[in-house]
DNA sequence: GGCACGAATTTTTTT
DNA sequence: AATTCGTGCC
């Protein structure tokens, strides 16, 4: 087995452990990933059958990776047998073939988080439930925690510290509803992403005989990135493992950043207890990134108490310091990420599939998006709104779930006024009701009409039954026609892209471009199944586009594109050269982890794994204003830069630290334009206009600069970060401008002062521009003069 | 029932 | 800024 030399000593001695159960627990980029990949293929050549090898990742790409790895260690035709995916492909996979059992049948739809939060919403409205205070959101995650932790909704009732919880939160109601969601999806013949893992669980609670034949059908089970495992997880890997404990998992304790969505830190720390026979295994040398990374990182999570220490170094070299930069907004942070990513690639030493850029939330991608544009870089945006969960996409498909699944109640929704043909939310409603009346679904009250007295007029009842019929002809056709065809009809007769075709918006262009990707994809799926000999039928295509995301629409993966993800999406991935953005208090650490040491110590994990996905260069950038929820917000540094040790940070001279004798321009620029001196930042939204710093644009790239040694370091040291930012700026002398004078703007024109008023820390003005309109500006930012 | 406009509201992260 | 919600009108 040559490809153990690809090996070293530790990984090599972890991969050939085979009798019991294995913890695999190290720092990033240490190769774990590595060692489940060889592990399985070590296996294999063992003698292991690839069907009897579970693995579970935590994306589908990663899946996928790692079995065209694997491909390459024994050949294709044995690793296509191997059962490598998600904790939610796989076992839908398996409650698909045993949903009789559990009251479920194989073609059970699966809703997502929007399918789920209306069913809740159109619950809370049956219950005469005030939506503000029972709101949709929280109750969802709620239900979400229960099911990640095994609490059915009667479970859930008698639970007291639940029961308590939720009264002196004022929602006591939230059992009732979690009980009734239970039933509506179970009508609904639906499950929701938690179900998967859920309904799993009692599959092998109820059945042990269909447990049993899991057990006996995978020999071997492994799991990657153990540390974000849920309780859910854990004890369906625990039931099947039980006896043999032929089990490996991997992992690092202080990568675990998914709590939110329920992972348990003890699965792995617990390890140990939980298996008789486990032997742990500590990988320490680092092969992905230089010294300077490694070492930053270290000294970074090391902050943390609760976490197991573990020793980390790497042979590669020393590298450059990680580049901290402190922008005016975060508009001109976007400009400067964007100059330096055409600076690493000029240097020709980076392409742009080498850069990555990692913020905290998606919505700061889109300042990034647009700069890059600007500045001609080619970028790709995984996350926030991916292209399966776009309306007229999620309107194609609910068509699609309807024909398959007609008792697919979300589904049912969606469609059947889209395109509007006359059936509004009143005669919806009276559906729905009826339904629950008889105890049917709706489905089935649209059918007979008379029958279930269903209180509408004679041309509305015809709408029904148009609809109706329309669908039913779909599912005559939908064992005859593959998805390709069948879809492709849906979209014609339904009407849906005659809708795109009713004006030539460019909303309605992308709304068709859209559906017609759609139908190219499932042309490609079915020749894809085709090829392989399978079924490419409406449901098996279904059974798939559920659980997909935006990694997985991924075509040409080796595009020359920079990546924009947020941190949580970039776990287990790695760059050349990282920017982490963003890097301010309130977001990140997030505003919701201040309060709580727990959610605190998540936060700076989640920095970790940030620094850590890079190999050669890392940048960290923060800004000092920012744009958030339509408002302008002054903000400080993150905390987390201070716990990096400063011996592996370099922060540039820059033009951007307000009290400085090298404030390029400053007096210059703001006279001309505001008139106002020291009147702060210079960008707004409504700016067209941009400003570097000299020596950014002009000068040779900052980032070759020398570093700027103690001066700046012991500022960010010793004091609070907020009082070298901060102070600054409270400082900054604002003048009042006078009610009733003319001032004059740059974008607006001559306007009146209507009102000065205070907004938090910032005087903000009322004027009237006249046709212009009556515009409210924060003094600190708009570029005003005052006019005699 | 459908549409348009104005008001109100906004927790981060995702399978 | 962006999206959702409510209201009012046809
Ligand atoms: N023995 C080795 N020799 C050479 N390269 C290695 C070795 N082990 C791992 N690597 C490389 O190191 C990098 C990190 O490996 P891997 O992704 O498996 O680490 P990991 O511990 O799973 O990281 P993370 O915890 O960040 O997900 C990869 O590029 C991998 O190819």
């Amino acid at each position: 087995m040559r490809f153990l030399d690809e090996l070293n000593d530790n990984q090599r001695k972890a991969v050939e452990f085979v009798d019991g159960a294995s913890l695999v627990i190290a720092g990033a980029g240490s190769g774990k990933t590595r060692v489940l990949t060889y592990k399985i293929a070590y296996l294999l050549k063992k003698g292991f059958a690839p069907s009897s090898i579970l693995a579970l990742t935590f994306t589908n790409k990663a899946a996928r990776e790692m079995k065209s790895r694997i491909a390459d260690l024994v050949g294709e035709r044995i690793a296509r047998y191997l059962w490598v995916g998600t904790f939610h492909s796989l076992f839908s996979r398996i409650l698909r073939s045993e949903a009789g059992t559990i009251g479920f049948t194989g073609n059970f739809t699966i809703y997502d988080t929007a399918d789920s939060n209306s069913l809740i919403k159109s619950i809370i409205k049956g219950l005469n439930l005030d939506d503000k205070i029972y709101r949709p959101g929280l109750v969802q995650n709620r239900i979400s925690t229960a099911k990640n932790n095994l609490i059915t909704p009667g479970a859930y009732a008698s639970n007291e510290e639940l029961m308590t919880a939720d009264k002196h939160a004022r929602v006591p109601r939230i059992q009732e509803i979690y009980r009734i969601y239970t039933e509506k999806c179970k009508q609904s013949d639906a499950m929701d992403f938690d179900d998967l893992l859920l309904q799993t669980n009692i599959l092998f609670r109820d059945h042990p005989e269909v447990l049993q034949k899991y057990r006996e059908r995978f020999n071997y089970i492994l799991v990657d990135e153990y540390q974000d495992t849920n309780y859910a997880q854990y004890l369906i890997i625990r039931k099947l493992s039980e006896g043999h404990e032929r089990i490996c998992v991997v992992g690092d304790d202080s990568q675990s950043i998914y709590s939110f969505r329920g992972a348990n830190i003890d699965n792995i720390l617990q390890f140990k207890n939980n298996y008789q026979s486990a032997q742990v295994f500590k990988l320490e040398r680092n092969y992905r990134s230089t010294k300077m990374i490694v070492n930053a990182a270290n000294s970074l999570i090391d902050k943390n108490k609760n976490r197991i220490p573990k020793k980390v170094y790497t042979e590669k070299q020393d590298g450059e310091k990680i580049k901290v930069l402190q922008l005016y907004s975060d508009f001109e942070e976007a400009t400067v990420v964007s100059e330096y990513v055409i600076e690493l690639k000029e240097s020709e030493e980076y392409a742009y599939k080498d850069i990555a850029i990692l913020y905290r939330t998606n919505a700061q991608s889109r300042v990034l998006e647009d700069q890059m544009r600007k500045g001609g870089v080619p970028y790709r945006i995984y996350g926030g709104l991916s292209f399966y969960q776009r309306k007229e996409i999620k309107d194609v498909i609910a068509y699609c779930r309807l024909i398959c699944n007609p008792a697919d109640e979300e589904a049912l929704k969606r469609c059947i006024n889209t395109p509007t043909r006359g059936i509004g939310d009143t005669t919806v409603n009276k559906v729905l009701e009826t339904a629950a009346l008889h105890g049917v679904t709706a489905w089935e009250v649209m059918g007979d009409i008379l029958k279930y007295n269903l209180p509408v007029h004679s041309g509305t009842a015809n709408k029904l039954t148009d609809f109706r019929e329309m669908i039913s002809t779909f599912m005559e056709q939908k064992d005859v026609l593959d998805a390709y065809q069948l879809v492709d009809s849906v979209i014609k007769t339904t009407g849906m892209i005659r809708d795109t075709y009713t004006d030539n918006s460019p909303e309605s262009i992308s709304r068709r471009e859209n559906i017609e990707e759609l139908v190219n994809a499932i042309r490609e799926f079915c020749e894809m199944k085709t090829d392989a000999g399978e079924q490419a039928l409406l449901v098996d295509f279904l059974a798939e586009v559920s659980l997909l995301t935006d990694q997985d629409t991924d075509k040409n993966g080796d595009e020359d594109k920079v990546t924009l993800m947020t941190v949580h999406a970039a776990k287990g991935l790695e760059f050349k050269v990282v920017f982490v953005v963003g890097m301010e208090e309130e977001l990140f650490p997030s505003s919701f982890s201040m309060d709580s040491a727990r959610e605190l110590e998540e936060e700076r994990r989640l920095f970790y794994v940030a620094i850590t996905r890079a190999e050669e260069r890392c940048f960290i950038t923060y800004a000092k204003s920012r744009f958030r929820n339509g408002e302008l917000n002054f903000v400080n540094p993150s905390r987390f830069i201070k716990d990096i040790d400063s011996k592996y940070l370099d922060f540039p001279v820059q033009q951007t630290i307000p009290s400085s004798s090298n404030f390029v321009d400053e007096d210059e620029e703001i006279e001309n334009f505001s008139g106002f001196r020291n009147a702060g930042t210079r960008f707004t939204r409504t700016s067209t206009r941009t400003y570097y710093p000299k020596q950014q644009t002009q000068e040779k790239p900052v980032y070759y600069d020398t570093p700027n040694p103690a001066r700046k370091l012991t500022r960010l040291k010793n004091s609070p970060a907020t009082s070298a930012i901060n102070t600054d700026l409270n400082e900054t002398f604002v003048p009042t401008i006078p009610v009733g004078k003319f001032v004059k703007h740059a974008m607006f024109g001559v306007g009146k002062v209507l009102s000065v008023s205070m907004s938090g820390a910032n005087e903000k003005a009322e004027i009237d521009f006249g046709e212009k309109g009556v515009k409210t500006l924060l003094l600190k930012f708009a570029k005003l003069e005052v006019l005699d």
